[in-house]
DNA sequence: ATTAATTATATAACTAGTTATGCAAATGTA
DNA sequence: TACATTTGCATAACTAGTTATATAATTAAT
C-alpha cells in the first residue's frame, strides 16, 4: 500500500484495520476448508468455554477483551448453533453460566488441527519477515497499557508548543494584556481589590519603578501569559512573585511553568536568596505548578489580600 | 492480554482487531486535543485529496484501500461538514469530482502539526520497542499479497495430511475398495467397459498374476486411493500405470502424486525404463498431475479403451 | 447506428463490534 | 430489616466498515 509510505505513521490506525480485514477475511475461508460450521467470530469464546468448562458471560468478555454485550450476542448465536448450553445449576440467578454441548466439544476436537495448521502457517510468515508482528503487538498492549497514545500525543504536543513560547520583558505595548490577563482569572475565583487596581492600572509605578520586574510569555508573538516580581520593603523576602496569569486558550504549553522558572532565574539575578508568594488554595493548578517550581508553605507573614490563605517560599 | 498467550497464533485476527480499536479510540480524542472538528475515519480520503487536488471517489478507494461505497459515504459527509465540494467541470457526467474547499484547506493545515506529534509519538513508541509494529506491518503486506494467508493454511494442512497416508501393497481385502474407487470416476465420466470389469472383478489374476503391482493409498487405515501397474507385452514398455483413482473425500491430500511417485519407484524397482498410460483429456487435474509426475504426450500405440484420446510416457 | 459491455457512483442490507440503558438479583449499610 | 448500591445480563441504538445491486453514462463491438 503506497498509500501508507506517504502519509507517515499518523496512519497507523487505517494500517492496522486494513490488515485487520485481510487477516479475519481469511479467517472464514479457513473454516470452510476444514468444512467445519463455525463463525471466525465465535473463535475467541470458544477457546475460552473449551478451556475453563463454566464460566459467566462477563467473566469471558474480560478474559477475551470484549465488551460484554458483544460477548453476550455471541453466546446467543452458539446457543442457536447448538455448541453451548445454558448449565442452570448456579446459585447466583443474575449469572448465566454456559457449557459446551456434546456438538460443541466435538468441534473443538475437530478444530484443533486446524489451530495447529494456522499456528505452523503463521509461523511460516513470522520466519520469512525480519520484524514480528505478533511480539510487536504483544510489546505496543504493554507499552501502551504503560502510557496511551493520547497522553503521548498530548506530552509531545506541549514539548513542541512550548518551544515555540517565548519570554520577554515587560514593555508599555503589553500593559493591557498584563491587566486583562489577571482581571480575567482573578473575577473568575474572587473579586478584584484595591491593590490589585494599582498594580495592573500602573505597572510600571508600582512594580517597575520600585525595582521589580514583570516578564511576558509570547505564543505566536501573542501575549497569552504574565508575571510580576514585586520589591519587598521590611521583609525578610526581597521579591514577591505575583500577578501570575496564563490565557486558558494557551493551556497546555507550560506557560507557566516558563514564566516561574524565569522569574526565579530573573531573582537570582537580582540578587535575591529567597522569593515569596500569596496564593489560595482553591486554585488547585497553580499550587501544584508552585510546589513543581520548589515552592514551599511558610507561615505568618502580613498580606494586604483578602483573598490569600496560602503562603509560600522558594530559596533560590 | 494473557488470552494471547494461551491461544496461541490463531488469535491473530483477535489481537489485530483490539490494537485497531485501541489506537482508533484514541485517535478520535486527538482531534479532540488539538480543537479541531474532524472525524477519524475522514482522515484517508481528507489526505488524499489535500494530495492529489482532485481525484474521483473510485480512484480515492484505490489509494487508500476502501472499498468505493465506504468512500462514497465519507464523501458525502464531508461534503455535509463543508470540508469538500463537487467540482463539476469534468466531462465524464458519471464522475464525481471533489475538491477541497476554503475551509477544507485551511482544516489540512490546521492539521499538519497534529499529524506531525502523531508521527512523533508513535516515533517514540517504535523506538522504545524492541519489534517495530509499522514495519512488521508493511512486511506482512507484501507476504499476504504474496501468498494468502488461505493459501498457506492450506499448503501447510496439505503437507501434514500427506504425512498421514500410506502407501501399503495391494491386499485381497482392498479389492473391493479397488473395485468401488474406479468405478465411481469411470462412471461420472465414461461408461465402464469389459476391460474394466475384468481388470476390477479380478485384480489378482488379471493384474498382479501377469507381473503387475497395485499400490493402495491409506488415510486413516481406510484406503482412499489406489493405482496399479500393468505389464505390458509386445510393446516398448515394460508396464502401464492406469486405474489410478482418489476418493473425492480424500482430497487435498496429496494423495495421485504419492500414489504416481510409489508406482513409478516400483516400476524401476521391477527394472523397467519407462512407463505408459492412457487417460482423457477431460480429466483435467489427471492431467495436470501426469506432467507434474514427468510423463509426457507420445502418440500411435493401440488401445483397447474408447475413452482413450491422449497416451503419455514416463522415462524413470 | 445499435447493441452489449464496462465504468462510476449511490443505495440498501448486512456484519462485527461498540456504548447506553434498563431490569432483576445480590450485596452492603444504617 | 429496609433501603441504597452494585453486579450480571439483555436489549436497543449506533458505528465503520463490508458486499450486492441498481442506474446512468461511456466505450467497444457488430
Amino acid at each position: 500500500m503506497e498509500f501508507f509510505d506517504k502519509v507517515g505513521k499518523s496512519a497507523l490506525g487505517s494500517r492496522l484495520r486494513l490488515m485487520t480485514a485481510v487477516v479475519t477475511d481469511d479467517a472464514a475461508k479457513i473454516y470452510e476448508l476444514y468444512g467445519v460450521d463455525f463463525v471466525p467470530k465465535w473463535f475467541p469464546v470458544f477457546y475460552t468455554l473449551a478451556e475453563e468448562r463454566e464460566i459467566t458471560i462477563t467473566e469471558i468478555a474480560n478474559e477475551i477483551g470484549h465488551s460484554q454485550p458483544s460477548v453476550s450476542k455471541i453466546i446467543q448465536e452458539m446457543i442457536a448453533a447448538g455448541l453451548i448450553e445454558e448449565s442452570a445449576k448456579t446459585e447466583d440467578k443474575r449469572k448465566n453460566n454456559v457449557v459446551l454441548t456434546e456438538k460443541g466439544i466435538l468441534i473443538s476436537k475437530k478444530i484443533k488441527q486446524q489451530l495447529e495448521d494456522i499456528d505452523v502457517a503463521i509461523e511460516g510468515i513470522i520466519a520469512e519477515s525480519k520484524h514480528n508482528l505478533w511480539a510487536a503487538l504483544e510489546e505496543w498492549e504493554f507499552l501502551l497499557e504503560q502510557k496511551s497514545l493520547i497522553k503521548r500525543v498530548s506530552e509531545q504536543k506541549k514539548k513542541r508548543e512550548s518551544k515555540d513560547v517565548k519570554i520577554v520583558d515587560y514593555k508599555p505595548e503589553y500593559q493591557e494584556a498584563f491587566r486583562a490577563l489577571n482581571v480575567e482569572w482573578i473575577s473568575t475565583y474572587f473579586e478584584m481589590e484595591e491593590a490589585d487596581y494599582k498594580a495592573l492600572d500602573n505597572p510600571e509605578e508600582y512594580i517597575l519603578k520600585k525595582g521589580g520586574k514583570i516578564l511576558v510569555a509570547l505564543y505566536e508573538n501573542e501575549p497569552v501569559g504574565v508575571c510580576a516580581l514585586i520589591k519587598m520593603n521590611n521583609s525578610e523576602y526581597d521579591f514577591e512573585m505575583a500577578k501570575m496569569a496564563v490565557s486558558p486558550k494557551a493551556q497546555g504549553k507550560s506557560i507557566g511553568w516558563l514564566l516561574g522558572k524565569a522569574i526565579a532565574e530573573k531573582a537570582k539575578e537580582l540578587g535575591a536568596k529567597k522569593i515569596y508568594l500569596e496564593s489560595n488554595t482553591i486554585l488547585k493548578p497553580a499550587i501544584n505548578l508552585y510546589y513543581k517550581l520548589g515552592f514551599e508553605k511558610v507561615f505568618g507573614l502580613e498580606t494586604p489580600y483578602k483573598r490569600c490563605n496560602i503562603q509560600m517560599e522558594l530559596v533560590l
